[in-house]
DNA sequence: CAATTCACG
DNA sequence: ACGTACGTGAATTGT
């Protein structure tokens, strides 16, 4: 049974947050009447995604009258909020329009003179749990936890408004070993800084829960304190006696105050959404007016009027289908498709068309295999307007049918303007350029509440209004582009290569399923042998995947010595482990069923569950809109991981075969593609050298690092220590990153990278000047002008700051070699197809790319391919690259 | 849904 | 004094 429910929301101090969660947007968000919406926005937020999914019973929002003066706190301490800097004009500007806000969202506003919002919340809190109620707090002042019970939990803000830590009483039990009549002991001892009252002298959190654990409360601790050891403490505690008193008075939460409002009256509404309309329109609230719009359009809530301004488009059908060839030289096209994987999701309507003529939809995407479809799609003269292209492409690849023409993928450009805040959804990509778009979970749902709307029309008319919608975002998308000086890494490197990646995914890879069934077998044989062997060393059964359960064995009961912790406990990771291997063998026999049980679980039960049976073939996803640095990333599954460093996991690479017999694997990968791209922005003449005379560069950069003679031997360890310091150049250098890495002290690792430097120095400059570009302009960029904001660069929190500065360091150049790498993919799809070659490019691996190929093509494959390759850019050093083939994967080495 | 671990470049 | 090497995805546990 549930009970009924009581929320009770702390509106001060929400909206207090609101403002300062979107601080950074203050100058943006003005409504046209020239008002500041942050605050309102966030808090709409709020009530949209904490409290209209709740549906209380009863539900208030508690307002402070005045500036607490009036209060009793104020009365008892004449300072009280003293101090408090002024609430900023845009802030209280917002004040009225939250009321009316939190009024049209179907909640009671309340406000009592010489009361606060917590002496309100705390006694209908009260009132609440005694009339039987499970009462819900929600607010962001850590104070009202003093408030919980079994029947109250205080729901606390963390960041922002909508990240929420509940506190009930055996949480705030486990979180600081408290009860809540003791988080009053704790503020007393603490006192508040922006309250404006002290409590005990030098006493913070720390101090406080210490005390309170051996005295339980502040009356106890003063009438033991005698008997408590001398220290400078217990000076300051006997001396700020009177202060602690007085705090714990002040902190004190009033649950009795005489409030005016009984209960029945806190009856909650929900949205009225007849009267929120005009308020937002007030406001600017285009998105949320796009959402309530698609509400009445699924029948969700109620319309009384109809009001479809809705783009209109014509149902397609087999008798009008003439109409689409007169649709003209420039359409926008798209296949809606279910859930994120378009190899084989399902197609459930399409629409073509242009805001001049009009747009044609239906939910029958085999109208597309029509001749008069098919003549528009396949024709390269009419242009096309395509939110992600790739998708597009293999959903049309399905249909049979070849996309070409397009020219605007609203999705790539997006990406390409700027790769943080791209989530990948049309509708929230869009806001940026002021078009206002429905999101696709207010019409289908989301999660288990998916579901295609039953009417025909609600679906179609969302998919023309995104139709629609790319003709808004053409122009501006493509001037910013523009002025971003993309359009060649546009029209030249992404999109031509959305239709090699797309090509390459269609095809997919053909695996050997009995390979990986029988590596299976033998895998959990070997599993279950080591698993019986470790529950003997330990003593004890356990589940050997928790490293929680792990941590206990290892570092309590066998006393370990724990050597790294993680924010939740003992760490377990592999370095970890292998330096706790000589002390106990069952550590190394962790690390074996470790090792084995990834490879059972995520590559060979994880590979045999996404193997086509129509076709014995994987079919990735290679994401061309996600990494922060322009690589690829690869999902559903991941075929940029599969192992290589051990042999056991390498041999896991011979299931990976040709899709035809007498064919082979050829695989090419660049040599050193990072350290070349380096040497040649840096323009340093030394490590330049190195590459023009083909040396081994780790080698020659030990000679220099340890001030070798130019033909001396380098001993490996010299060359394993080159090769880190200049792994660590690449991702920004720091002497402590660097120590960490060679276990060597902090001055070794700052002497090499002072030496190094010196060698190279203008990589060193390079360094300076590229932090110094990302200060001035708020991003850095590769050979291609690909962008990557960096906006903590000014941040004051060194770990912060000096984390995007590595990363301006580390982007340019992992960027500017996936450039390159993407520039070749495209230059070899065309010289397999000029050259006429069967062979096809199967994969990208971030430095290689994977070929299947006829046996008597391999020569000129490899020719090509090598050649292309190195030839794709022109840098101030050559790019090297190898090539190998043969039966598998595995082979290709 | 976050945290941990481990696979790759 | 500060205290992380850069970029990813998948499986698993545990709240």
């Amino acid at each position: 049974m549930t009970n009924k429910k009581l929320l009770l929301i702390d509106g001060n101090s929400l909206a207090f947050r609101a403002f300062y969660a979107m601080y950074n947007q203050l100058d943006r968000m003005i409504s046209h009447e020239g008002l500041h919406t942050n605050a309102l926005v966030a808090f709409n937020n709020f009530l949209d995604k904490i409290v209209d999914p709740m549906a209380p019973d009863l539900a208030l929002v508690a307002w402070d009258a005045g500036s607490g003066k009036e209060t009793h706190r104020g009365k008892l301490f004449p300072e009280y909020k003293d101090g408090r800097s002024k609430t900023p004009e845009e802030f209280k500007e917002q004040f009225p329009y939250l009321r009316e806000m939190v009024m049209l969202h179907g909640l009671r506003n309340y406000e009592q003179v010489g009361l606060e919002a917590d002496d309100i919340i705390g006694t209908y809190s009260r009132l609440g749990e005694a009339a039987g109620y499970s009462v819900i707090i929600v607010t962001g002042d850590q104070d009202l936890t003093q408030l919980a019970t079994e029947n109250i939990t205080v729901n606390v803000t963390k960041k922002g408004v909508t990240d929420i830590e509940s506190f009930t009483p055996e949480y705030i039990k486990e979180k600081f070993n408290l009860t809540p009549a003791q988080i009053i002991d704790k503020k007393a001892l603490t006192g508040d800084t922006s309250d404006n009252y002290p409590g005990v002298t030098k006493v913070g959190e720390k101090t406080a829960l210490k005390l309170l654990s051996e005295y339980k409360n502040i009356d106890n601790l003063y009438a033991n304190i005698d008997a408590m050891k001398q220290s400078k403490m217990k000076e300051n505690l006997i001396n700020d006696q009177k202060l602690a008193f007085q705090a714990r008075e002040l902190a004190t939460i009033l649950t009795d105050a005489t409030l005016e409002l009984p209960l029945a009256e806190l009856e909650y509404r929900g949205v009225d959404f007849e009267n929120i309309v005009p308020f937002y329109e007030n406001l600017d609230f285009k998105q949320q007016l796009a959402k309530i719009k698609a509400l009445r359009k699924s029948g969700q809530i109620d319309s009384t009027k109809d009001q479809d301004d809705d783009v209109r488009f014509v149902p397609l059908t087999e008798n009008n289908l003439h109409s689409i060839t007169m649709l003209g030289s420039k359409v926008a096209v798209h296949i809606e498709f279910v859930g994120d994987n378009y190899h084989d999701g399902e197609m459930i309507g399409f629409v073509i068309g242009n805001p001049e003529i009009g747009y044609y939809a239906s939910r029958d995407v085999s109208l597309l295999k029509t001749d008069e479809l098919k003549s528009v799609i396949e024709n390269e003269d009419v242009l096309k307007n395509v939110f992600n292209v790739k998708a597009q492409l293999v959903l049309f690849k399905r249909l049979g049918l070849d996309l070409k023409g397009v020219n605007f993928d609203f999705m790539l450009v997006a990406y390409l303007l700027d790769t943080v805040a791209n989530d990948n959804v049309l509708s929230t990509l869009a806001q940026r350029f002021d078009v206002y778009l429905t999101p696709d979970e207010d019409i289908y749902g989301k999660g288990a509440k998916f579901a295609i709307p039953t009417d025909d029309h609600v679906v179609l008319s969302h998919i023309t209004s995104k139709a629609d919608g790319l003709f808004k975002l053409e122009n501006p998308a493509f001037s910013e582009l523009n002025q971003h000086q993309q359009t060649h890494l546009y029209t030249d490197i992404e999109l031509p290569l959305a239709f090699v990646l797309a090509e390459m995914e269609y095809q997919g890879i053909k695996v050997n399923p009995e390979y990986l069934t029988e590596k299976g077998k033998d895998l959990s044989e070997r599993i279950s042998d080591i698993q019986s062997a470790i529950y003997i060393e330990a003593g004890e059964e356990f589940n050997l995947n928790s490293p929680k359960q792990l941590g206990v064995l290892l570092f309590e009961k066998m006393g370990l010595p724990v050597i790294k912790k993680t924010k939740t406990g003992y760490s377990t990771a592999v370095d970890v482990l292998e330096k706790l291997a000589a002390q106990a063998p069952i550590v190394d026999h962790i690390l074996q069923y470790r090792q084995l049980a990834k490879l059972k679980s995520t590559y060979i039960d994880g590979l045999l569950s996404v193997i086509y049976p129509e076709d014995s073939k994987i079919h990735t996803r290679f994401l061309q809109t996600l990494t922060q640095t322009g690589r690829l990333s690869s999902v559903d599954p991941n075929l940029q991981n599969i192992p290589m460093r051990s042999e056991e996991g390498r041999l896991l690479r011979t299931a990976f075969v040709p899709s035809k017999s007498g064919w082979k694997i050829l695989g090419a990968d660049y040599s050193q593609i990072e350290l070349r791209v380096l040497a040649h922005v840096t323009d340093d003449k030394n490590m330049q050298k190195a590459f023009l005379n083909g040396e081994d560069i780790h080698a020659e950069t030990a000679r220099a690092v340890f001030g070798l003679a130019d033909d001396a031997v380098v001993d490996p360890l010299m060359r394993r220590t080159a090769k880190a310091v200049n792994f660590g150049i690449v991702y920004g250098i720091s002497d402590y990153g660097l120590a960490n890495n060679l276990g060597i002290s902090r001055a070794e690792a700052k002497n090499f990278i002072d030496t190094y430097f010196r060698e190279f120095p203008q990589i060193h400059e390079w360094m300076n000047t590229i932090k110094d570009f990302a200060r001035e302009h708020g991003y850095v960029e590769t050979i291609a002008h690909r962008r990557r904001y960096l906006p903590d660069i000014h941040a004051k929190n060194f770990n912060v700051r000096s984390f995007a500065e590595r990363t301006a360091m580390n982007s340019p150049i992992q960027g500017s070699a996936a450039d390159i790498i993407k520039i070749a993919m495209i230059k070899v799809n065309e010289a397999l197809q000029k050259n006429h070659l069967q062979a096809r490019m199967l994969l990208q691996v971030h430095d290689e790319l994977i070929f299947e190929t006829p046996v008597d093509e391999i020569d000129e494959l490899t020719e090509i391919v090598t050649s292309v390759m190195d030839s794709a850019v022109a840098l101030d050093v050559p790019l090297k690259v190898d090539a190998h083939y043969g039966d598998t994967w595995y082979d290709a080495k």
